[in-house]
DNA sequence: CACAGATGCGGACTAACGGTCCGCTTCGAT
DNA sequence: ATCGAAGCGGACCGTTAGTCCGCATCTGTG
C-alpha cells in the first residue's frame, strides 16, 4: 500500500472514532466521515468497500487487544485457566469494552445488520464463548448427570446478545458498568447450574 | 375514521404481509407498498406515520392472539398456571409465532432499530417475561438458599433476544422450530437452576 | 335529497444517503 | 528524470423515508 494510501486509511478511521464521540452513532454519513478526514468519497470506499466495511474494521480495531489477551496464557482470559473463571473474565473484559466503545457498538451494529453473523469479530467471540461454554458443560455432565440439554452455540449467540448497544445502554444508564457485569456474570452463572 | 380510511388501511396492511411473504424482509420500500396497496404514500403515512409505526401495527395484529391467551386462565400460558410452565409455554408460542412469521420479525427489527425497546409488542413481552422470572425465582430462593443474583429484566431481554430474526433463522435453519424451542428451552431451564 | 365542511387522498417533491465512476494526480521503483 | 501503477476526489446516480397541498370523497344535518 501506497504511502498516502495508509495516511489516508489512518485518517479515516480517526475522523470516525472522533464523528462517534462527538455525535454519537447517528447522523455518520460517509460523506461527512469522508469530508471530517479531509478526503475524498472514493477514498472512503476504496479503503473500506462499504459503510459496513468501515466499522468492522474499527471494531475490529479497537477488539484487538482483547483478542490478544485470549490467546495469550498467563491471565485468567487466557488458555490454560479454567473455562468458567475464563469465560467470566472474558464477559468482563466485553462489558468494558462495550463501555468504553458504546456509540461503535452502536453503529456497528446498524451497519451490519443483515449478516451479523458474519462479522469477523463477532465471529471470533462467539466462537471463543462456545467452546468455553462447551468445555464447562462437558467437566460438569462428566461428573455428575448435568442435563445435556444446552446448546452452546445459542446460549453463546444470547450471552452475547447481552452487549447489544441499547440493551447495554439500557443496562448501564442506571447502574453504570457495574451493573452490566453484575448482571450479564448473574446470567453466565445461571448457565453452569 | 371514515369508511374510506378503514378500508385503505386494511389495504396496506393486506398489501405489506403479501410482500414480506413474496420477496422477504428486504428491498420492501413504502412506495412498493402504497402501489401494492393501490392507495398513495401520503395515505400511507398519514395511516402509520412511519415505516416503524407500519410493521408495529403489522407486529402488534399478529401477536394479538398471544397478547388475549396470555391473560385468560385456564391454558398453560394463563393466569393460575406455575410460572415455570407458564415460561415455557409461552416461549414455545413466541418461538411458533416466530416461525410463521420471520420476515415480519426481521422487517420489524430493522425498522424499530432505534429504541426498539419502546415497541409495544415488545414491552408488553418483556414485562411479562421478567414477571415470570421474577416469580419463579422468588419461589425458588423461598424454599433454598438459591442465588438472588438474577436480573430479571435482563435476563428477560437476553431470553426474548432468542427470537432476533436472524438468530432465529439460522437456528431453524439446521433443525427447524423444534431445534429453536428446545435451544430457547434450554435456555430458560438453565435459568432456573 | 342537497349541501357543506371535515376528513382523507394521491403523487410530485425534497433531502439525504450509500455507492459508482473516471479523468487527473501522486508515488516510488528503476 | 521517467513512467506505469496506484491512488485520489467529488460530481454523479438511484433509491429511500418522509412532506405538502390542491382536489376528491365521505357523512351528519336540515
Amino acid at each position: 500500500m501506497r504511502s498516502d494510501a495508509t495516511r489516508n486509511r489512518e485518517a479515516i478511521l480517526r475522523a470516525t472514532e472522533e464523528l462517534l464521540a462527538t455525535h454519537g452513532a447517528e447522523h455518520i454519513s460517509l460523506d461527512r466521515v469522508a469530508a471530517a478526514a479531509g478526503v475524498g468519497k472514493g477514498t472512503l470506499f476504496r479503503r473500506f468497500g462499504s459503510r459496513t466495511g468501515l466499522f468492522q474494521e474499527l471494531l475490529a480495531e479497537r477488539a484487538a487487544a482483547l483478542a490478544l489477551a485470549i490467546e495469550s496464557p498467563g491471565s485468567p482470559l487466557g488458555p490454560g485457566a479454567p473455562p468458567r473463571e475464563r469465560l467470566l473474565a472474558f464477559l468482563d473484559e466485553l462489558a468494558e469494552l462495550a463501555q468504553r466503545n458504546l456509540a461503535l457498538f452502536a453503529a456497528h451494529e446498524r451497519a451490519c445488520a443483515d449478516d451479523k453473523y458474519r462479522d469477523p469479530t463477532y465471529l471470533r467471540w462467539h466462537a471463543h464463548v462456545t467452546a468455553l461454554i462447551a468445555e464447562a458443560g462437558r467437566a460438569r455432565s462428566a461428573m455428575s448427570g448435568g442435563e445435556g440439554g444446552l446448546d452452546a452455540e445459542f446460549a453463546a449467540h444470547a450471552l452475547l446478545g447481552s452487549f447489544d448497544a441499547d440493551l447495554a445502554r439500557h443496562v448501564m444508564a442506571d447502574g453504570g458498568v457495574a451493573r452490566l457485569k453484575s448482571s450479564v456474570r448473574g446470567l453466565a452463572e445461571a448457565l453452569f447450574g
